[in-house]
DNA sequence: CGTCTGTATGAAGGAAGAGA
DNA sequence: TCTCTTCCTTCATACAGACG
């Protein structure tokens, strides 16, 4: 995962500098995962860009033995001792793949540049205050994770016949600020999710990790299909509220006037916690779902005002008889909501995702700010809204 | 008055770590 | 070991003050 690795028994992890990396060695379970996806012609040279202790590499020579050439580079010189004395066989160099110059001083580098079948990959992952580094890749530039610094250095700079395989948090595939890079990726890869791993593999982490695999070519990219949904011709616009107030907000709060406050575990049971920022209150009626962690049944909400969390979303129908449509669509196609829900630590759904889910059951969905009466939509249908007095 | 720069605030994404 | 809550970080926008 890291290429600050250092030799030790695999599984284990090692702390270094928490303002840097953390470091984590490639579990032998998730390295054979990986290496069984690997085609069954291989025959030239692999490389592993961070082989650490070598976990990637020793996967690949148990399958495909002598009859492939193994290739490992490493920031970290110890790690890279320690594994020449254990694999004399293998090309190992010392170098840190992000600078150009380092790389491109080691041998393992450019034989690789020469003649090379596969990449194996776990780079570093992001983490918590990382700011990540800039990365121009194509028309893209901008700050994406050291997971996906990684990856872009590597596709830009080799062309192995059988491609890239790397294992990759869930952040990096996802995340919105990657969104771009990976769309200009797909101008020239073909990307691919062959396995989505357990949350519990890394030791000493909780980290969704998958593993992918990109390979020279475009993505066709499928047209997401609307689905079936009841639509009797009215207005299907909807409002997309985020809650606003964080729960440790609501607690210290002073209380004024209770307003109920409605927090994930308190989705269809309103809650008097200490808060009544009124101004930070929604009027009902709305479908509540929660946007941090795993997907829980909806409930609607008649009765209003209220505070929401921070960790609940509301979707409010602009046309007030909808709400049963709407709660009734959101259950039925749950599966599609459960989907949207990604994150490398905790599982959240994003208003983008949320809105492309809206989007694919016929609604059209527009993201409000919490806290501020609805406005009345602008789309065709002759409806008119009555909030508040009903 | 318009522009530039610095600061405050808000919105949203996202991961650490507590607790079950 | 896993789930879920808490709340941190980043980015965007609004606002205020300095300056020409």
């Amino acid at each position: 995962m890291s290429s600050e690795r250092v030799h030790s028994e695999s599984t284990q992890h090692v702390k270094v500098d928490p303002r840097i990396l953390d470091a984590y060695y490639t579990p032998e379970a998730v390295a054979r995962e990986l290496v069984s996806h690997l085609p069954a012609g291989v025959t030239g040279a692999v490389m592993d860009p961070t082989v650490g202790d070598g976990a990637l590499l020793r996967a690949v020579h148990s399958r495909y033995e002598e009859s492939v050439t193994l290739l490992g580079i490493d920031v970290n010189g110890k790690t890279v001792r320690n594994l020449r004395r254990e694999r004399p066989d293998w090309c190992l160099s010392q170098a840190d793949c992000l600078k150009s110059e380092s790389r491109l001083a080691s041998k393992a580098w450019r034989l690789a540049r020469a003649d090379l079948d596969v990449v194996v990959m776990n780079p570093p992952f992001s983490h918590r205050g990382g700011g990540g580094a800039w990365v121009e890749f194509g028309d893209f530039a901008g700050h994406v994770a050291p997971a996906v610094h990684f990856l872009t250095e590597l596709i830009s700079n080799l062309n192995p016949r059988h491609g890239f395989y790397a294992i990759l948090p869930d952040g990096a595939l996802r995340a919105e600020r990657h969104e771009k890079l990976w769309a200009e990726i797909e101008k020239s890869f073909e990307v691919r999710v062959l396995a989505k791993l357990r949350t519990s593999l890394f030791a000493g982490a909780r980290v969704s990790t998958s593993i992918i695999h990109l390979k020279s070519g475009r993505t066709i990219r499928n047209e997401p299909a609307v689905l079936q949904s009841k639509n009797n011709g009215s207005c299907r616009c909807v409002d997309i509220v985020r809650g606003r107030v964080p729960v440790h907000k609501a607690r210290t709060s002073v209380i004024k006037d209770p307003v109920p406050f409605i927090h994930t575990s308190a989705i269809g049971a309103a809650q008097h916690p200490q808060s009544s920022d009124l101004v930070l209150s929604d009027t009902t009626p709305f479908v509540l779902i929660s946007r941090v962690g795993s997907w829980r049944s909806p409930r609607t909400l008649e009765i209003g005002p209220v505070v929401l969390s921070d960790c609940v979303i509301a979707i409010r129908p602009t046309h007030r008889p909808n709400l049963t449509d709407l709660f009734e669509d959101i259950v039925e196609h749950e599966s599609l909501f459960l989907d949207a829900l990604r994150g490398t630590g905790a599982q959240y759904l994003t208003l983008r995702a949320l809105t492309e889910c809206l989007q694919k059951l016929g609604w059209q969905p527009r993201i409000s700010r919490s806290g501020v009466a609805p406005t009345p939509c602008l789309c065709a249908a002759e409806t008119r809204v009555i909030y508040g007095s009903q």
